[in-house]
DNA sequence: CAGTGGTCTAGACCACAGG
DNA sequence: CTGTGGTCTAGACCACTGA
């Protein structure tokens, strides 16, 4: 009994995203034991190295415990609430996976020339045009994340004045620029709302806010896209998922 | 030229850990490239795969960037100042990292009755005895990170009424418990200093502090350790790496 | 003991970068 | 074109768990 899998992606992550889906779905329930490595290597037709890097991933986010010995068992404590690494910068997943009803609402988007902090941190000489982009993330109503990004106008495409405000960033540089991201180095501080902050979260001044600054680098670590997020964990608690090693 | 490697470790490990070991020491520099993995298995007289499986683990914390049809590259941005997820808990480890000289001071160790919150997060009946573990770490003898542990006591072993304040969280479940830590999940938020806290970090009333709260679980899924940490970060900047995917 | 996951190998083939 | 990293396989052997 051999599932198709489409050869242009890679086995693994097709597995991967499959697993994932039955997760999900409880097709495998909470708690429950998963096929045997070999068994799923005979169900989809794949070498049993296949099978084993797509459960590797999923073990690493902590989704499924490995037990040398005896099996592979779905995390029960991760059904629902929760993500992983992710949860830094994906807000929009972050909200649905919490359970809230997403919305974003595209604030502004203009080209500026960059200077001081954005033009150090894109490594862009200060004056040369860089696009802001700056949106508001609900959940369910309620105004949850504060995010402007700057991107340096040389790498975004033709066409493209415009940007579509609900797209994730993951899906702005894959859409809109020849880069790909490879990877990000993030700062995390607690800050106080200041005045204009505070009214576009609907916050009082001065309540504690998680303050996120993003660099996002590509493989050849020059600086594609940064961004400062103020982020209100009262509304949407801010949980990390990590496996120990 | 074959190195020698001591099989009790696996050959993985033992390759990471000197990989490691080369990029901290500058052996292979800065920005630099990493010979090929067929070299690199040439050296170590071991298989291709096992190469990849070290190189991949270091190219997933950031250390490593690897060019398809190109190269493995040394990232730059990384030396010295940095942390990958780790630095949510391993907090010695993280001071450390930044250059900082690290003190630990253990403020108090009791035997407690569970109750509340604590009760719930350890899964523990209300009364049931826990070891509260009251630590304050030090960077260059600024005080940053206040942080409470809680373990049931019935997973430490005999001997010890005592624990070693000035070990890390990794080795103080180690070398007192019987059991293993799977995996962790954090929420991360942003507090105001409160009185006794904002006075053992020497900061102002109501300055903005993180809050980290931390619990473990063993891969059974029982929880072993949780803990909350206030996490100065004016003194030492909380700094995340992460590869894309 | 049988069944599970963990490590490792040798080798094939592919996809990509750069001369 | 050559050399690099990326994917995948088949199979061996080990280490651990639970009956």
């Amino acid at each position: 009994m051999s599932l198709e899998l489409i050869r242009p992606k890679t086995l693994t992550e097709q597995v991967n995203l499959i697993l994932r889906e039955r997760i999900h779905d409880k097709t495998y329930p909470p708690g429950g034991r998963l096929p045997s490595e070999v068994e799923l290597s005979e169900e989809f037709g794949v070498s049993r190295s296949t099978i084993r890097s797509a459960l590797s991933r999923l073990a690493a986010e902590g989704l499924l415990l490995r037990k040398h010995g005896n099996g592979t068992y779905i995390n029960s404590r991760l059904q629902g609430v929760n993500t992983n690494w992710g949860g830094l910068w994906e807000f929009g997943e972050l909200i649905e996976k919490n359970g809230y009803q997403v919305a974003i609402k595209l604030l502004n988007i203009e080209k500026k020339p960059a200077k001081g902090n954005i033009s150090l941190e894109l490594n862009v000489p200060e004056g040369e045009e860089v696009v802001e982009l700056q949106r508001l993330f609900f959940a369910d109503d309620h105004p949850v994340i504060l995010v402007k990004n700057f991107i340096p106008a040389k790498y975004l495409m033709n066409l493209s004045n415009h940007i579509d405000g609900q797209l994730s960033l993951r899906e702005i540089t894959e859409q809109y620029t020849r880069v790909r991201i490879a990877y990000a180095i993030s700062s995390v501080r607690a800050t106080l709302a200041r005045d204009e902050i505070a009214v576009i979260l609907e916050k009082n001044p001065d309540s504690p806010l998680l303050n996120l600054e993003i660099t996002f680098y590509d493989i050849n670590n020059i600086p594609i896209v940064t961004g400062s997020s103020y982020y209100d964990d009262t509304v949407l608690n801010l949980r990390l998922v990590q496996a120990w090693q």
